[in-house]
DNA sequence: TGTATTTGACCCTA
DNA sequence: TAGGGTCAAATACA
């Protein structure tokens, strides 16, 4: 773990470098480029340490023990970091999100506080919107529109192109070059939204100082069912879910998506096999496979879960209901 | 054959 | 008018 530690400290200390070279970098593109790989990697290598042990950890049962300790450390670090980066503002909010529970983080409308609580948008009205005629008018809605915006770390393995699912399944319905991003922006769309007039859609970027994170903005709600659209699987969980439940729940380590991850693989790993994992998809403990598999099983429906390895396949995902 | 993705064009807002 | 968001035809794939 001490590795671990170290890793990420060194990581710190290159970001903090970075940050301090910033005004030199600025006019140097390709080294403030090649700067920033290097605190990537180094967080990177990090992290495939903390889930080396992680998943040693899983044979233990005395992970939940010393985790929190060990990962107060990291997350302190991470945090750290976190704030001397240019992703401070967004990933920080992210980390607080338990401060204002029932959401990460709400664009447009502000962070007010006192309506953490996503506004619900009248169904009605959006569902009664004729595209044909009042295209002007659902802009208008949409852009009035709530939207919520979650950084969601690349998976380690497997597709890394696309963010982990989050529990629905969507429809790519566009994509763009966006002025002054190195990305471009992904737009899907319920796969459900004729089916059940759903108007959920979600936007997917990758950031420009950092691939390894996708910004995703999710706008619009769920009318379909999610166990319709959701696998047998851990899936099912909606990734904003996963990510409040999990700062919510755990009081200890938890920090950047990526830190929960890695941290809450092991440590929930020990009480995975029991029926527990099931029940509370959206309220209690989600057991490590499913976290590993909504957090880094991208390719859906190929099934072949490149996490396996890491994280053994668990008789309970199936089921569940 | 049905469904998903790609991508150029179009529309709307600021 | 530029840029973001969406449409829809073409294409790919199972």
């Amino acid at each position: 773990m001490e590795e671990v530690i170290n890793s990420i400290r060194r990581a710190s200390r290159l970001a903090q470098s970075l940050e301090q070279n910033l005004p030199n970098l600025l006019n140097q593109p390709t080294l403030m480029s090649l700067s920033i790989d290097e605190v990537t990697g180094a967080f990177t290598a990090a992290k495939e340490k903390l889930f080396l042990i992680s998943r040693q950890n899983q044979q233990t049962s005395e992970f939940e023990t010393q985790q929190p300790l060990q990962m107060d450390a990291t997350h302190d670090l991470m945090q750290e970091w976190l704030r001397s980066s240019t992703h401070a503002l967004t990933m920080d909010q992210l980390l607080h999100a338990h401060a204002a529970p029932r959401t990460t983080l709400h664009i447009g409308e502000g962070r007010d506080g006192d309506d953490c609580e996503r506004t619900r948008v009248s169904e009605g009205e959006v569902q009664g919107i004729n595209p044909s005629s009042s295209r002007a008018r659902r802009r208008s809605k949409e852009a009035n529109q709530e939207k919520e915006k979650i950084m969601v770390p690349a998976p380690e393995f497997g597709n890394t192109e696309m963010p982990p699912e989050d529990g629905f399944t969507w429809r790519k319905y566009g994509q763009k070059e966006i002025l002054g991003s190195k990305y471009p922006r992904s737009y899907y769309r319920c796969t459900h939204q004729k089916l059940y007039e759903c108007q959920a859609k979600k936007q997917v970027q990758r950031l420009d100082g950092n691939p390894n994170i996708f910004e995703v903005t999710y706008r619009g709600k769920h009318t379909c069912h999610m166990s319709s659209t959701a696998p047998s699987s851990s899936s099912s969980v909606p990734l904003q879910q996963l990510l409040v439940d999990i700062t919510q729940n755990t009081n200890t380590t938890t920090s950047s998506p990526m830190m929960n991850l890695s941290l809450h693989t092991g440590g929930a790993a020990t009480t995975s096999g029991n029926a527990g994992a099931s029940t509370s998809r959206f309220g209690g403990d989600y057991p490590v496979v499913d976290m590993a598999d909504a957090m880094f099983n991208s390719g859906s429906s190929s099934g072949n879960n490149s996490m396996e390895f890491l994280f053994s396949p668990h008789e309970d995902k199936s089921d569940q209901n």
